[in-house]
DNA sequence: CTGGTTCCTTAAATCGATTTAAAAGTAGAT
DNA sequence: ATCTACTTTTAAATCGATTTAAGGAACCAG
């Protein structure tokens, strides 16, 4: 066991200050420009400063100053793509005006999201970012955050809460997949995935009938298919899609792309070949969407961007706490692929 | 602008202690369960904390106890779905441990994560979680993290450093690749993708040139492809791999997941049939490898896994600053799907 | 020499929790 | 009543940076 040297301790002001034959306070202040230091005095802190490897501590400079520097982010599902380079665009924004994120994921569980909230309350941050957790207990969180805490919610609802709110324009999308499958020329459209109680199935739903409406076409009671929005529980959901004794649906409308894909291996295993006797189409153009096959039709929102949108609301809040609360709608875009084709002319 | 309440100051140790009659000397005691403290007392205490829905001040006690309860996280990619991954292992074991995860994207820039770096350091982490970007100066970080920093290095070798380091066994994997191929028969097989310059890319190299020489082929130089590690390049790569003159490869071992899609890309566009006419094989088993078309055989490598693993191994360095250097190689596993087939008549 | 400027520097308080030595309180024995 | 032993509480210092009022120096005008 070799000691190894015993740990320097970390400079601070007061070494600065003895060396340079001032005070603390003249140090403090001729880091921070102040025009009461005397720019030789400055200069000759400065030269000290760098050649001991001075690094700030922010941590005793915030408890003085009663600020903060940090900003907490409370993600849902770290693996989901969608989310990951939501994160990054967050990160991104965030290291760009000082501030450093601490991150917490809680893996769409709400009790795991109590437990990571009230430990990154300790650390006092300045504001939240929140993706929050299905079924999140919007009561639970206000209580544990306090009515006037910086918060920015995204993408879901949480109900009776006054803080700010970014989301995709979940029902145009809904809207835009439903009318170019309509186009292509089906009738028959079923939505699948997806929880009654998630706001934002309920308003990809709504796009959805909104549309069909819209072209004369009354939605069926059995073109709604629930699931949750995985992979595998969309798969196993695919024989509602077909055919039993009522004319069965052409094209399906699907919750999110990780659905979309989960349907495509269901249908695939009954050998009904989708982008051409089916048509699907995704929600979030996930990077497997461009690579899957056949190539995902999909609505795509630019998850990086939104992050980095979500990072700009929360630091406007910061500044103008008394702003009135936003609440921002994102808009989405069509990305046409290979996954849609007319119906075949037998359904037709 | 109506004024709402006027922020009430957050509760402090000393408010508790006053409503109790007692000295915040007690209440510190008391909330940390020391027997000095009268077990009566202790109970009045705790009541009043949770009356008042006290929240613990980390930055102040880490202060005055010289502590800290954070770790960095240095991440070179966050878009790419092995390291989001790989971050929520890291984020989930650190905060099963009482820590919190102060997040830093660097986007594969040195020049950035020089930055991220010191931004961080101000706030004084525990230790340093670090997937280095590509082209790193070794010497830059030492300096700013300093000798007896607590570092855990991942993925990427950095020169010359004493941190612990936590890499894929990429020679292994290469190899596994590599036999697979020639075992379903193919002899002529490229390798795709990645910089010389990286240590990674050499180990898997020299995994795949351990093959072949092991089944008596001599590897030839024109082979070798190299090619930035993202799927554009990689398609664009393509060409190399085609019949001109000499007879070209059956096969070709990838990089990286990335650059096999590219590959796969690039060979579709030419009428080649990935699992057919040539086989194809990737690395990391990212998500999108089990949706493409064909589904990708590839190296698995569990990245949560790694991001638990990678911070046990900061956790345990942490609490024995001594002991000597761990340098862990993480096992791989080859996942055989259909992009991999024996090599077509003519050519064998 | 006095009073008034201006310029620069610093002592001391502060943020909130922790820790320790010392004090205060309680009980029991003599 | 006194002493010892033990339990419980607290005053005060501490962590490192910030801030402000006050002080010192230098200079000029009258």
């Amino acid at each position: 066991m070799s000691a190894g040297r015993p740990a320097p301790r970390r400079v601070r002001l007061a070494d600065i200050a003895e060396v340079c034959g001032v005070s603390s306070a003249t140090v403090s202040l001729a880091m921070r420009d102040s025009p009461l230091v005397n720019h030789k005095t400055r200069a000759r802190v400065l030269t000290e400063l760098k050649r001991q490897g001075y690094v700030y501590n922010r941590g005793a400079a915030n408890l003085r100053r009663q600020t903060s520097s940090t900003v907490a982010l409370l993600i849902n599902d770290l693996s989901n793509p969608f989310f990951a380079e939501f994160a990054a665009g967050v990160d991104e924004a965030l290291a760009q005006a000082g501030y450093v994120t601490l991150l917490g994921g809680t893996s769409e569980s709400p009790e795991r999201q109590q437990r990571v909230l009230s430990s990154l309350l300790e650390h006092r941050p300045a504001g939240f970012i929140l993706s929050p957790a299905e079924l999140s207990d919007s009561q639970a969180l206000q209580d544990l955050l306090g009515e006037q805490a910086h918060v920015l919610v995204f993408n879901r609802e949480l109900s009776r809460t006054q803080w700010d709110f970014l989301v995709l324009d979940n029902r145009r999308g809904a809207r835009l997949a439903t009318e170019h499958l309509l186009q292509l020329g089906h009738r028959r459209i079923a939505f699948v995935g997806g929880h009654t109680t998630s706001s934002s199935c309920k308003q990809r739903r709504l796009g959805y009938t909104e549309a069909l409406r819209a072209a004369g076409v009354e939605p069926d009671a059995g073109w709604l298919v629930e699931c949750a929005p995985t992979r595998l529980d969309a798969a196993a959901s695919t024989r509602l899609l077909l055919p039993t004794g009522a004319p069965s649906p052409t094209a399906a409308v699907c919750y999110n792309d990780a659905v979309a894909l989960g349907v495509m291996n269901g249908l695939a295993a009954k050998d009904v070949r989708v982008g051409k006797d089916f048509a699907v189409t995704g929600f979030d153009d996930i990077a497997e969407a461009a690579v899957a096959a056949p190539a995902l039709t999909t609505i795509a929102a630019d998850p990086r961007g939104l992050g980095q949108r979500a990072a700009e609301l929360l630091l406007g809040r910061l500044e103008a706490p008394q702003r009135a609360r936003q609440r921002i709608v994102a808009s989405v875009t069509l990305k046409v692929r290979h996954s849609t084709c007319p119906p075949p002319p037998l359904a037709a």
